[in-house]
DNA sequence: CAGTGGTCTAGACCACGCG
DNA sequence: GCGTGGTCTAGACCACTGG
């Protein structure tokens, strides 16, 4: 009894400054766990400790470490697998496609689609690029255009926009592959952790029509992302034209 | 002790069946509310018994009670409130536009729109309607299609297909609300549980351009939307074809 | 086999909503 | 004050994985 008593007297004056504004264990668990990855003490592929000694580490038990870890895992930022342990969620191509890419034939399956770079280019950003992208001074940003292709059919035209603070360097070696995010994360260990999506029709412009085989003016789906790190701060805004002839985008809800 | 072997026996011997195909305590009970829901034994709005009283009822922890709650809280079949209880959910307004309705102005705010019902009939199901909505026998369909407004604007072009099984009577009192949900769920107590939406981009036909007031061919957003009820079988085909000049589609992945 | 996450229990105490 | 859900604990046992 008298244990418990003392037990909950040191963890109430170790945060004292928490009285006021008051915040459960498993929170405090989660807020360390994120910090981790954002700081990159805990990469993307690697194991977590053991519940039990993440339970001994922060003072808490192990019940209250699951309900943080399952939170996590409920957003995507950690993955379990039973008997081996919790893992620091990767951007791989199954992630990239069942997370950030909705794209689907029409019998339904999805793909990754090859793509190429047309153009690449470091310049000041436009208004609509500094205010979208959050930019704080004025940063230079990155953009490029790429074709993508279903089948050997082009079918997305996408304009790509990158703060260059985050990426020095980018485009200088070689040119970047087709899954940007997971390019972002091994190389700049900038992991994507949200993206926010609006989609309109428009019509296609002349030079999407001869880009994409289309007539000009027929209408195109245009998917305007933008893609946040773990700390919530811009790290990409695309905007994507598909010719949805012979593709859709899907969505689940419920 | 012996009272703690005795209570495993019971549960194991009580469930003789399912030796062979091991289900989890929680997901039995979860199994059990899903199937109440269905039958309408607690209907939409109604508080269900406490957590204990139905960790009595049920022969379990209310610790099992609550991840089976709280997973049916994820699902938005059920929501909490503290102090209170929990509750059946309902299509209310807010449920409404948040989880079936992706529409927002540019500025981000969401609106329910006031729609206006153009013509409506009983009919066979085409081919297509058949198979998307799983019609068994040559079941026939209620068909009806309507216009949306966003501030006073025509903004939507609506078709909509139901299985004429589940809606007797349908539309001989008065016309259908704009909340249809909400109406299938107070009128044939049937609750729309989840849905999957596919998008395309789409040349508006003469008829749309009359009607949404724009120029034949114009791009316009298409969503074709299946909803389906508590047990998985489809209620509704939807497809709407919206002019996204001022308004557009969004999702937030992550 | 040892170590991991997954399930389940029993009980304590807290925070909230309402009468 | 009372009943509700929300947090937290401690400990048991199961199921899976890998060496």
């Amino acid at each position: 009894m008298t244990e418990k008593i003392t037990k909950l007297k040191l963890i109430k004056s170790g945060h004292p400054s928490q009285t006021t504004r008051p915040q459960t264990k498993y929170q405090r668990v989660e807020n360390i766990i994120r910090q981790r990855l954002i700081e990159n003490i805990w990469k993307p592929g690697d194991a977590l400790p053991s519940e039990i000694q993440l339970a001994t580490e922060l003072d808490v038990s192990q019940g209250t470490v699951r309900k943080a870890l399952n939170d996590m895992v409920a957003e995507n930022l950690l993955y379990r697998r039973q008997g081996l342990g919790t893992f620091v969620s990767q951007h791989t191509e199954r992630r990239a496609l069942f997370l950030y890419f909705s794209l689907a034939g029409n019998n339904g399956t999805r793909i990754l689609p090859e793509s190429k770079i047309l153009n690449f280019r470091e310049k000041e950003p436009s208004e609509a690029e500094f205010t979208k992208l959050e930019l704080m001074n004025r940063d230079r940003v990155i953009q490029f255009q790429r074709i993508r292709y279903y089948e050997d059919v082009p079918t997305i035209f996408e304009t790509i926009t990158l703060p260059l603070e985050h990426f020095p360097d980018f485009g200088s070696d070689s040119e970047p592959p087709n899954n940007l995010f997971r390019f972002y994360q091994s190389f700049y260990g900038i992991t994507v952790a949200k993206a926010e999506e609006q989609l309109r029709a428009v019509p296609a412009s002349h030079e999407e029509s001869n880009i994409l085989n289309v007539p000009e003016n027929s209408p195109l789906l245009e998917i305007n992302r933008l893609a946040r790190m773990l700390d919530g701060r811009p790290v990409e805004w695309r905007v994507s034209h598909c010719d949805t002839t012979n593709y859709h985008y899907i969505k689940e809800s419920g």
